[in-house]
DNA sequence: CTTGACCTTCACATCAATGTGAGGGTTCGA
DNA sequence: TCGAACCCTCACATTGATGTGAAGGTCAAG
């Protein structure tokens, strides 16, 4: 597919999936005319990338950890530099503290919102 | 404590003491000199508002949320439109989305560090 | 052959979170 | 009274993720 339809598939604009292959995340074959040509994989690919932008993560640790992050469980090792071990772990510990503020932020405004209707509720009663 | 000392016990930048409060996610008393001064209570703030960026969060949606987490469980209701309500909702169902996401590829990378923790054992072996 | 819907690159604009520094006051101790 | 160590505001710079548009090539259909 081209350009446009991975756009449409992905909700993602034609803008950035040029970005993204500019920062090295995803890659595209060329037609003799220069037009980009994705196969159905990027669209599994961009979905994993938004996803993890939408977590907070830069686009260059994106890059890092997205070869460990496959479908097909077969892991195949690039060349994994003991620096680059490091940061994905580094990284791993980074996400869990952010799973954890996140969860308990997330569940303070839960709470919250259960007060509010509870009082709501009583008030209208 | 002025705003120094707020800056060295939460690791914040001074610029950035200044830059919260302008966007109104803190509130500092003035000397008469005009210098800021703050209680211990923004520390905990801080805190909370640096996870919360870390987390992805922007500083015109913490401004919404931070009122509703309190550490003195009173939950004082500000204005509690209904609007806000609804983005509150939106907010911590985006959390919730956000924190499974981060929860797969946390423990993908996971998976892949211990995958190669063990390649490299059986390699050294 | 032209029109319209694609695609290309290039480049400038924007927004939020930050860095940085100039220019200038206050306070305190030597 | 001078210097160091604070503080202030103002304002421009930067970085990452985006928006937007210009100038132009490709291609299928009328």
């Amino acid at each position: 597919m081209r350009i446009g339809e991975l756009s449409e598939r992905t909700g993602t604009p034609r803008r950035l999936l040029r970005y993204y292959e500019e920062q090295g995340l995803i890659v595209a074959d060329r037609l003799p005319n220069g037009y980009r040509v994705y196969d159905e994989s990027n669209v599994d690919r961009v979905a994993q990338i938004r996803g993890l932008l939408d977590a907070g993560l830069p686009t260059r640790i994106i890059k890092q950890i997205l070869p460990c992050l496959n479908k097909p469980r077969i892991i195949h090792f690039p060349d994994a530099t003991p620096e680059m071990l490091a940061t994905l772990e580094e990284e791993r510990d980074r996400m869990t503290e952010r799973i954890r503020f996140l969860t308990r932020n997330r569940d303070a405004v839960a709470e919250y919102l259960v007060a509010v209707r509870e009082k709501l509720a009583a008030g209208s009663a």
